[in-house]
DNA sequence: TAATAAAAAGCAACGTTGTTGCAAAAAATA
DNA sequence: TATTTTTTGCAACAACGTTGCTTTTTATTA
């Protein structure tokens, strides 16, 4: 009970730090984001809270947590946008993002890699960029193992 | 009338030469891709193809473009599947897609970049890469003109 | 070209995902 | 503790996407 009890402080702490009133789904959901190394889906947060919530508080709580800061958003190619949490460096309109995505093809977890550096990209003469996403597919270090095992699916 | 009915046979035979059967709505479709220089979501098609054609009708003339490695998927952060016509290089079953993709922040188009070449990524130990996306999010070439003039919104 | 077989379109119905307005409940503030 | 502010839950709705089935269109073959 030790451990949990100061994670519910982390929780508390966290949320206070950006601004926000601390109530039981905001905790629940970050909780949620903190236990789990890769990203969270809208549906994925919805199965593992249970049936505590309604779906628009999820909803309403993940946009506010991205707009404070706390989570970004993962760009996706198949129509599910993952949330994933924020370095400290980041806070209420300046999100810095400059890692990149991995998406594993086994187990489907998404990882954001911190220390992966987006790299520069050459663009054509008259385009301009403000941002870099790079979302790289393929079998995570959790996965591979059983991928030299011959056990892949 | 000309031209048009030669952009007619071009479509006849890009539908012939993958496979498909030629119909009303896959020409209408296609001659849109065509058309159009960027990317386009369902529901740019279904605007722009008029009250003609069945919501069914368009999802599934997407999947089967898909399928046939006749236009494939770009990742977006806004969960809205946007399609862009594949290369000559890309068949069914093997989409070469090693282009980068740019989303213009104030036209809202999406364009493939068909020079500019992913980059190589140095991934952590233990993960396997199998295909790499990158999205570069900035100022178009059609709208650097009235960036220049200050004349963005 | 006409008859037949195969494929696609259209329609209806349904499920999922995401949004909005409003009243009740909970959290922050004084 | 009382009051104000914020958040929640509910209901209703809109958009997006899927599936099964019948009709229509396209391709095939004679």
């Amino acid at each position: 009970m030790k451990q949990s009890l100061s994670i519910d402080n982390k929780v508390d702490t966290l949320l206070q730090q950006n601004g926000l009133s601390v109530t039981e789904s905001r905790k629940k959901i970050l909780q949620l984001f903190l236990e789990q190394a890769g990203a969270l889906a809208h549906g994925d947060i919805e199965k593992k809270a249970g049936e505590k919530f309604d779906r628009v508080t999820i909803y309403r709580t993940l946009q506010k947590f991205v707009d404070k800061g706390l989570i970004h958003t993962i760009p996706t190619a198949d129509n599910a946008i993952r949330y994933a949490l924020c370095k400290d460096e980041c806070s209420e309109g300046h999100h810095h993002d400059h890692h990149i995505h991995f998406v594993c093809n086994n187990c489907s977890n998404t990882y954001c890699l911190d220390d992966v550096v987006t790299p520069e990209i050459k663009l054509p003469k008259d385009y301009i960029a403000e941002h870099i996403e790079v979302i790289v597919e393929g079998i995570c270090k959790n996965c591979r193992p059983l991928s030299l095992k011959g056990e892949l699916r």
